[in-house]
DNA sequence: TAGTTTTATTATCTTTTGATAATGAAATGC
DNA sequence: GCATTTCATTATCAAAAGATAATAAAACTA
């Protein structure tokens, strides 16, 4: 299948989730618009419609909830996934997450709208929804799960075995929010451990 | 539409969802299975496949992990919902969650085998599994944020205000471990309300 | 109904985490 | 490159939750 080289990781993820003739693949592509955003740039507002999704072809970004001026990571996104306000983006309602990006990013810009269309002209598409929003069930599942059945020192080992990229590329005060605890909180479970 | 009385409530829910003509509707419903349960009968078991997702017609359920012999309570389903160890549904996986009923229930079992061999048919489904995703994301998501951003003793205001019946219905040992609390802190908290 | 088991509350003590502040290290911006 | 800001660690104290046990109330069961 002739691709363009832009486009060759979310042929690569989309492959896993449903198979495209070329017709499809290129209506498919055809929804997406590059753009390059730099480091700290804000995708995503509380309170705003997310009329977006982004397919990160390179950088990370993250997700994260505002309480009382704090910000609450919910989560952090690297190459080859999409990150989404996905309530926000599924139902058009005011998002209650904010979008970042954490590092220069390379992004395909997914619009609500043109998936919308495409869904109407290819049915087809709707596999392509299902298996996002089954997927992105299973990830918050097992993540939430681990607030009801771990200690915050437990979720920070998990953290490291299941995705050690986040220590690697996310600063250490954004980790201690994603897992549920302060900054001197998390320090302090970093000298248990070691 | 003519439309069985045991049916009536599923199909008020799936109309919400896509729009069936008789024939889709029959073989819909031609894939569930009615079955009456006792209160505390076991529907899932951690560990084993999950085959089965049920809608309560009536009754009460309870999805609950399992942790060094504790039971730690999930969620709690009422009449006209769906209740599944979805993970283990979907990627017909081992189960990390157990159900239980709370009450006896009238149920309509639906086959994942079924539900499969109807969407090969009938394409259409995809859009009946989308919606059990993406609404079964949104519910979570909105539990998950809540982990996140409040305290137990609001996690237990949020739960009266959005699902006072669970406060009706369900034990109070079961409720504490659903806000991730012992039953004696919840204990405290009713008391620091009240 | 009487007896047993389960459940909810209360008390005591310990552990953990949060709040705040101080310090040093690192990163950022002119 | 220097000054400023941001970030991670450490210390101290307060608040909240966990562990355990005792008691009372409620629910089950024979």
């Amino acid at each position: 299948m002739k691709t363009e080289p832009i486009f060759s990781q979310l042929h690569q993820q989309v492959n896993k989730m449903l198979t495209l003739n070329q017709k499809e693949w290129d209506a498919f592509t055809g929804i997406f618009v590059f753009r390059s955003v730099p480091k700290k740039f804000n995708l995503v507002r509380v309170g705003d419609v997310s009329r977006e999704a982004y397919f990160i072809n390179k950088g990370a970004a993250r997700l994260y909830f505002e309480k009382e001026g704090e910000e609450i990571s919910a989560n952090f996104m690297f190459e080859n996934s999409f990150i989404a306000s996905l309530e926000s983006f599924l139902l058009q309602t005011p998002s209650r997450q904010a979008i970042d990006t954490l590092e220069g990013c390379e992004l395909l810009v997914l619009s609500k709208q043109r998936l919308d269309e495409l869904i109407q002209t290819y049915p087809k598409f709707h596999i392509f929804s299902k298996a996002i929003a089954e997927m992105a069930f299973i990830m918050l599942q097992r993540r939430a799960s681990s607030f009801i059945l771990d200690s915050p020192e437990e979720r920070y080992m998990n953290m490291l075995q299941q995705r050690p990229e986040i220590l690697e590329r996310v600063p250490q005060h954004m980790i201690a929010s994603y897992l549920g605890v302060t900054p001197v909180s998390l320090s302090r479970i970093r000298k248990r451990i070691s």
